[in-house]
DNA sequence: CTCACGATTGGA
DNA sequence: CCAATCGTGAGC
């Protein structure tokens, strides 16, 4: 059992100042430091497994350290990690990263605040190129020229946390699940 | 089978 | 404040 495979609420923050890369079959490589995310687990009412296992949410009932990815809002995607063992539902969204490039297809405009590239779950999705076909995934080191998504660095490194309510839900919306890096201008909201 | 809504974002 | 946009799932 690897690190992941702890509860939500331990690897959310042990994520901080992780960095997430992103590798494209043209060999491409894009790395994004995390610095914003959330925890979903059993017994909590914002939880998308919080009633039973459905289509979508199946993934979070896997082993940890795969993707579970999800449209929302009918046009953006969301990024979340699985955590603990198989057969208990959990997993950490991935709120806000801070990227090493601005990749090109990212419009002109955009570009004009680096900062703010991944300031948020559906744009680090977009800036990443993950949508719901990585949905399942697992996190996985490749080769210069394949597509692929893993994690590098140590978890629990990062010092300035700073813990507060999650954000967008009504749900369980008083559970202090959200972790940041404080002060960190790619963070999505203050 | 239907239909209200969502772990969002950008623009008025 | 509000619209975009569509898969999901709770409830009938």
């Amino acid at each position: 059992m690897d690190w992941l495979s702890q509860p939500a609420p331990v690897v959310a923050p042990a994520l901080l100042g992780m960095v997430l890369v992103r590798q494209f079959a043209d060999g491409l490589q894009l790395r994004a430091q995390i610095v914003e995310t959330e925890a979903y687990a059993p017994g909590d009412p914002a939880c998308h497994a919080y009633r039973r296992q459905t289509k979508r949410n199946r993934v979070m009932f896997g082993p940890a350290g795969h993707l579970y990815v999800y449209l929302i809002y009918g046009m953006y995607h969301c990024l979340n990690i699985v955590t603990e063992a198989e057969g208990i539902p959990a997993a950490v969204l991935i709120r806000a990263v801070s990227l090493n490039l601005i990749p090109e297809w990212i419009p002109p405009q955009k570009r004009c605040q680096p900062e703010r590239v991944g300031a948020g779950p559906g744009l680090l999705c977009q800036a990443l190129r993950i949508d719901c076909s990585h949905n399942g995934w697992p996190l996985r080191q490749v080769g210069e020229n394949q597509e692929g998504i893993w994690l590098e660095g140590s978890p629990g490194c990062q010092t300035s946390i700073v813990q507060t309510t999650r954000i967008g839900i009504r749900q369980g919306a008083d559970i202090p699940w959200r972790w940041y890096i404080g002060g960190h201008p790619s963070v999505s909201r203050y």
